[in-house]
DNA sequence: ACCTATCACTTGTTATAACAAGTTTGTTTC
DNA sequence: GAAACAAACTTGTTATAACAAGTGATAGGT
C-alpha cells in the first residue's frame, strides 16, 4: 500500500486525520476539538503525542489554542492591502472591505539608524538623524500590523502629532510631500517575542513583511516595514504591460 | 526589574539566549549549536525544555536541525523575484541573480477545476476541462516553489511538451498569446504534508503564495500558484504615481 | 587500498508523571 | 438574586525514561 509505506511518526498521522475532519466539515470554523484527554482516549497514545498532532495543525494555521479553553478551528478569509498606483491609503482600502482601522503609537523618536537605513535614506554621515515610528495598527479593534518607519527628521520634527496618529502616506502627501514611487518588497518571516506580543501570536507565528522605501522628487523621504499577521493579510498586486 | 517581571517559561528564556548569541555572531550561519546533551548540562533543565527551546528557533527560521547531524544556524539572503510591467521572465530575473533555475514536471493532465477555477476562467458550465500543471521549480538544484496552474484546454493541449519544461508566461508569449495583464495576490501560508515533501521544509513551515490571473485580450487564460518556501524567496514591486 | 561492521554520537518519537495556570460551572453564602 | 468560593475542567510547562533512526569515524578484515 502506497500509503502506509512511508512510515509517518503517530503525530502526524493523527494531525493528518484531523485535518481531514476539518476539511469534511465534521469540524467548522470557530468549533472547538475534542480535548487532549478526548483524544488520547480516542487515539489510545500518550498525552506528548496528541500535543504535537495539534501543535502540527497551530503550525499549519488550521487551529488555534487557548489555556483553559481548548483548540478551535480559525476562520479563514484575510484582509486584502492593495498595491495599486497611484497609491490608495489604507484607510480607504480597508474601509471599502467594511474594516475599521485603528492607530495605537508605540514609539515616536529620533534615533541614529542603523547603516543599512542611513544608507537608504541617504543621511549625511556627520549627523545621521531620523525619526523612527513604531506604530499598532488594529483590524477592527484586533491587532494586526506592526508599522516601523525611518523618516528624514525635517519630517519628523514637524509632523510628530499627525503620524502619530494617521498612516504616514497619507500625513505626508496631505503637507505636500508628493511621493512619486515606492520600491518595495514583500517577504515573510516568523514572529519574535517582541513581534509576538505585539500582535497576540504565537512565538514563530509567520508574518508578512511589505519593506518599502518612498521617493519624493527622486529622494528617499521615508523607509519602514508593515509586519503583518500572516494568517489574516495579504497583498493584492495588478500588473499591466 | 522589568525583564523578568513577565515570567518567561523555561524554553523561551533560553530560546531567546541563543537568539542573542546568534545575532551577537557567537554562531555564524551554517555553525553547528552544541548538541542537546550539551545544553542539557549547560542550563540544567531536561531534555523537553531544550527541544522546546531550539524548536523555536526552528519555528522563527533562524536554525535547522537534521537528524544524526545537530541543529545550524541558517543563511540569511534570499532570493528576490521581480513583480514588473512588462513581465519579465523567471529565467532571466533569477539569472540576473546568479541563480539557475531548472524545472521537473509533476503533473500534466487535463481535469474538471473545482468551481473557484472554472469561474475564474470562465469555463463553459457544460465541459469545464482545463489542463491542470503542477510542476516543481528548482533554484540551483534546490526545490525552491511549486508551481499549480490551471490553463485553458486548446493551449495545455497544444503547449503541453514546451509547458513541461519550460515556465509559464515565456512559453506563451514566444506562442504569441500576449500577456497584458496579471492580477495577483500574494499571501502567507503554511506547508501542509504534501508541500512539505515536494519542498522539503518541516510541516509548517512558513511558504509565499502568489495566485494569480493572467489575461489576454481581456480574456483569463490561466490561473495558478506559486508557492515558494518562505525562508528563500521574496517579491519585489514597484510602484508608480 | 577498499569494503564492512561496529560504535559512539547526533536528533526524533513516544510514554508516564506531576504540577502550574487559565476558564467554566456549580454551589454556597449573604 | 448577587457575589464569593470551590471544584472540575481545560491547556501549558517541565522532569525522567527508553528506544528508534540517521551520521560519522574508527577498527578490522579482505
Amino acid at each position: 500500500m502506497a500509503k502506509t509505506q512511508k512510515q509517518n511518526p503517530l503525530h502526524v498521522d493523527i494531525s493528518e486525520q484531523i485535518q481531514q475532519q476539518i476539511i469534511d466539515g465534521n469540524y467548522l470554523p470557530g468549533d472547538k476539538l475534542p480535548s487532549e484527554r478526548e483524544l488520547i482516549e480516542k487515539w489510545q497514545v500518550s498525552r506528548i503525542t496528541i500535543r504535537r498532532a495539534i501543535a502540527n495543525l497551530v503550525q499549519q494555521g488550521l487551529v488555534s489554542t487557548y489555556q483553559g479553553k481548548g483548540a478551535f478551528v480559525n476562520q479563514k478569509h484575510k484582509v486584502i492591502y492593495t498595491l495599486s498606483s497611484p497609491l490608495t491609503f489604507l484607510q480607504d482600502d480597508l474601509g471599502s472591505q467594511g474594516i475599521e482601522l485603528s492607530i495605537q503609537n508605540i514609539v515616536y523618536e529620533p534615533v541614529t539608524p542603523p547603516s543599512q537605513i542611513r544608507k537608504i535614506l541617504q543621511l549625511p554621515n556627520n549627523k545621521p538623524i531620523a525619526y523612527l515610528q513604531k506604530k499598532l495598527l488594529l483590524a477592527d479593534n484586533e491587532p494586526g500590523c506592526v508599522d516601523i518607519t525611518y523618516t528624514l527628521p525635517k519630517i519628523g520634527r514637524q509632523l510628530e502629532l499627525e503620524l502619530k496618529q494617521n498612516m504616514t502616506f497619507s500625513v505626508l502627501e496631505r503637507h505636500g510631500w508628493k511621493i512619486d514611487r515606492v520600491n518595495a518588497v514583500i517577504e515573510c518571516t516568523n514572529a519574535n517575542l517582541e513581534l509576538s506580543e505585539h500582535l497576540d501570536v504565537p512565538l514563530g507565528h509567520p508574518l508578512l513583511v511589505y519593506r518599502h522605501t518612498a521617493y519624493s522628487n527622486n529622494c528617499p523621504i521615508v523607509h519602514g516595514e508593515s509586519i503583518s499577521r500572516g494568517d489574516r493579510f495579504c497583498y493584492s498586486v495588478d500588473l499591466h504591460s
